[in-house]
DNA sequence: TTTTATTAATTGAACGTTCAATAAAAAAAT
DNA sequence: ATTTTTTTATTGAACGTTCAATTAATAAAA
């Protein structure tokens, strides 16, 4: 079986092996032998790639994130009209495409988002990325509404985004992109509509927290 | 030292030195020998009054979900003004009340979120909470507007919610309720605010996903 | 034959649970 | 009022298991 140049193909291969596991027990039962068996080698060879478990658990996760914000910047460049608006519907799209939205994706991805709360690595991680998405939002919305709005705006449809994944995670049904895409358009085509509106008294925004 | 009639001091006093572990190391890396050591008593008396780590992380959830019933309840009974908006805004205020929305708290009840998606006894409190609270906002809804858009406003706000609790608990300066609560209040008014207006396109839902 | 890829066996640490012993408090008996 | 018995609360050490990492051996490819 060896073979020269198995690193990358190995790698990928315990990367999808690592989600597929974490989708069926979870991540506080996976083990390194659970996932050598998943991706068909032994468990010595996890150390061999990665250094470690926590070496293969980190390029999952950080596997997750790249494919989500390649999903965002494709969909991005697929626009034919390029108004601010359709670039936030391309980022709704893109983040309910995220690669693919299976489940061992969607479970693996709130498992690190958990576990990102105690380990520095993961927390980084998904810190660059949480900023990644509000800075897209706040660029686009920007260009249709004040600041104060444009900020409040954004971490509404992020809360939205982030929400819908989660609940999605639990629900036994699995997460229904569709339905979810759904409100998340629905959400962003309100906060567009109202942008005009007088403020009511609980839209009073002082400063940012 | 030992008097009589201890077991309700000491359940609660591990209940919250539950939390208080899972705030400062995460799910994954505590201990019995670590919750016991935060209540100052040993290991021993966890498996005596809960039958073992298992049964003492249930009732940690359930506690916290309790809480958060609780505090949705009290906020509803305090209303003068019982009409549906002023029912919604308490919804709101008691998600973001949730006894006391500390650090610990957030942190346990993502880490317990994410853990219940592997384990069955956690899933079923789980979802009795969510579906309380989806119920609850779509009975107010239903008021207001259409079933459709009661739906979809439910899904929403649900999503904002547990969006903005899910960010909370990760971002490291904690969840600053009041900004989570300003946040969640502005989506409010923006589904209301737009229930008499045609829909737009992206409005459209033609069945529940 | 040297290098690369991989395995299987082993090690040592960490963990949850169990259980016999103990100590205080309460109840009963003297 | 003492003493004895019983009940309740708690400890801490021992046990068995599980797991990640390491190591030495193996086998194919270059």
């Amino acid at each position: 079986m060896p073979k020269v140049g198995m690193e990358p193909i190995r790698r990928q291969q315990l990367i999808k092996a690592t989600m597929a596991a974490i989708d069926e027990v979870g991540l506080a039962d996976v083990t390194v032998a659970r996932i050598a068996r998943h991706a068909g080698v032994s468990a010595g060879i996890i150390s061999h790639y990665f250094g470690g478990k926590d070496g293969l658990l980190e390029a999952t996760m950080r596997q997750i994130l790249t494919d989500l914000g390649d999903a965002v910047a494709a969909n991005r460049q697929e626009l034919r009209h390029d108004t601010p608006r359709a670039r936030l519907e391309a980022i709704i799209e893109g983040n309910f495409d995220r690669s693919q939205v299976t489940d061992p994706v969607a479970k693996t991805w709130l498992a690190f988002w958990a576990s990102s709360m105690h380990k520095p690595r993961l927390a980084r991680l998904q810190q660059i990325n949480d900023r990644r998405l509000y800075s897209n939002l706040c660029a686009q919305f920007r260009c249709l509404m004040p600041l104060d709005e444009a900020r409040l705006a954004s971490r509404t449809l992020a809360a939205v985004i982030d929400g819908l994944w989660l609940r999605g995670a639990l629900t036994p049904e699995g997460l229904h992109a569709d339905g979810a895409r759904r409100v998340a358009l629905a959400t962003l085509d309100r906060l567009l509509s109202t942008s005009d509106r007088p403020l009511s008294t609980s839209d009073a925004v002082t400063t940012a927290s």
